[in-house]
RNA sequence: CGAGGUGUGGCGCAGUUGGUAGCGCGCUUGCUUUGGGAGCAAGAAGCCGCAGGUUCAAGUCCUGUCACCUCGACCA
């Protein structure tokens, strides 16, 4: 009885208000604030070291995989701007321009960066001359702005966190190879290190980037059954190399354009990681990326000795894993709870009767199954422990997608499919941009990726029924 | 941009036919507690979003305005 009462009461339930327990959820567990300014946050402390671990992660996968940091300006002229066509327009609804410096009106309009093609472009052009100074393999870490008109914490935000890489190439065969090993890398890290599990494909050229030759993704799906583009990766070909005129003199000696990529993650893969882990106790942080991994719990702290022990083990444990002791003054209960809704994977409790037997309690938070550890073999188990939360989460998340997961066969089954049951569809599809269309207006479904992963499903499209040989993945998104 | 909603101590809210602003949580201090959000006692804290108006009197009625939230549309 005691086990089922909801131990975290005073927060929305998943399933009364999904929208509303995730902007609990982000709040309670200190992640962010909402600030005094319209569609932007605060990202708290707890927040920020949960996006450091992020940054860490990747910014190692990045390096490993030959790419250098570098910073450029966080304005953009107008002119700078329009030069990509395509470009231009997919963004002009939303960015913010600045048009004054003090009092005086500036002669061009300056935009804040709603992301940095151009600027990496322009740079590129001064700087590549030959095929010696290829690729170019730059990344950069920043936030931008993008004039949205409704925003959520993480999951859409005017001002969002991300690392953008924009890398230039002697030949289309290796911009395309460094676009899907990009991909890898953020697929790689969403399953190893969040224990979300992805879909990895290619985006529909009705759902690619503005200016790209083609845009690949890796999808999650929440706990509500919706999708999340993750990550993203693109192809640009040479179009904003013509654009901006940059050239290089080939082996061959002639002049020739580069081949680009850029790709991108952001601070809403932590809202992905809310909406994934997340129950109605609070967050789950997946415990490879978690800001706290164990929390030590003196209890009956008062009695002799308890928190001198307790602070004796945060010491060693600080030697192998992010802990935290917490030797405040509120009870035990409060700190269960706390300590549940900021989803620290591991709680470690200490008390008299353990100090006796030589042992603690080590409780999980992903399914609160109880141990008792002698102190002799923290060194091992806690490390096993966090494998095996880090390995239920995911197994979790993926038996749920596939749960989620339908196949239909004609447009009836899909609209019927789409407006009764939450989650992914699998179907077959012709290649036309006007089914897609019908499909978002009439059933309420995006196309998320064509996969990698392909499976027949039937012959033909699911929306006009003319032969199909592509399979995509359809749904509601964020 | 369309529809809806909300602005009252830090947070969540109540406030009836206009009549001197209240509750819960939190906060501070003290004592007792401490293995699932502790108890008692004493305290601090509010231009009722803002600006006009009606009235002897406005949190409450009227007009305007601003901000934020939710859902749509849009959104690489």
């Amino acid at each position: 009885m005691a086990e089922q009462k909801k131990m975290v009461d005073n927060n929305t339930s998943m399933e009364e208000d999904f929208a509303k327990w995730y902007t609990d959820v982000v709040k309670k567990a200190e992640l962010a604030a909402y600030s005094g300014v319209r569609g932007c946050m605060v990202v708290r402390p707890y927040g920020t070291a949960l996006w450091e671990n992020i940054h860490d992660e990747l910014d190692g996968r990045f390096k490993a995989t030959g790419h250098e940091n570098v910073m450029m300006p966080l304005f953009i002229p107008e002119s700078l701007l329009q030069k990509e066509k395509d470009h231009v327009v997919g963004f002009a609804p939303e960015v913010a321009w600045v048009t004054h410096g003090g009092d005086e009106k500036l002669q061009e309009r300056l935009c804040i960066r709603p992301t940095s093609e151009t600027l990496f472009c322009d740079h590129y052009s001064e700087i590549i001359q030959s095929y010696r100074d290829l690729p170019k393999l730059y990344n950069q870490w920043c936030s931008v702005v993008r004039w949205e008109k409704t925003t959520r914490p993480f999951l859409r935000t005017m001002e969002f966190f991300w690392q953008e890489g924009h890398t230039m190439h002697e030949t289309a065969q290796e911009a395309v190879e460094e676009t899907m090993k990009m991909l890898d890398v953020y697929a790689e890290f969403a399953e190893d290190c969040l224990a979300i599990p992805v879909i990895k494909g290619k985006k529909t050229d009705n759902e690619k980037f503005a200016g790209a030759e083609s845009t690949y993704t890796i999808e999650a799906m929440m706990h509500d059954g919706k999708a999340l583009q993750s990550g993203t990766t693109h192809y640009f070909g040479d179009g904003f190399s013509k654009a901006f005129n940059i050239q290089f003199t080939g082996r061959d000696n002639t002049l020739q354009y580069p081949h680009q990529t850029s790709w991108g993650m952001s601070s809403r893969i932590i809202g992905a990681i809310v909406m994934t882990h997340g129950d109605n106790n609070g967050l789950v942080m997946p415990p490879r990326v978690a800001p706290v991994q164990v929390v030590v719990l003196p209890i009956a702290m008062h009695k002799e000795g308890v928190l001198e022990k307790a602070q004796a083990l945060a010491e060693r444990l600080s030697k192998f894993c992010r802990v935290k002791l917490d030797d405040s003054d509120n009870s035990a209960g409060w700190k269960f709870a706390e300590y549940e809704m900021k989803g620290v994977p591991l709680r470690l409790e200490i008390g008299p009767k353990d100090i006796e037997n030589n042992q603690c309690v080590l409780v999980r938070r992903d399914n609160r199954e109880k141990s008792f550890v002698s102190l002799d073999e923290l060194e091992t188990k806690i490390p096993e422990l966090l494998d095996a939360v880090h390995q239920g989460l995911y197994e979790k998340a993926l038996a749920r997608r596939e749960e989620m997961t339908y196949s239909v066969t004609n447009f009836e089954a899909m609209k019927e499919n789409a407006a009764v049951r939450p989650g992914f569809i699998k179907a077959m599809w012709c290649g036309s941009p006007a089914c897609e269309d019908k499909l978002k207006d009439e059933a309420g479904v995006t196309s998320r990726c064509i996969p990698e992963e392909q499976e027949k499903i039937s012959e033909s499209c699911v929306c006009c029924g003319k032969p199909a040989t592509l399979m995509l993945y359809w749904g509601k998104a964020y």
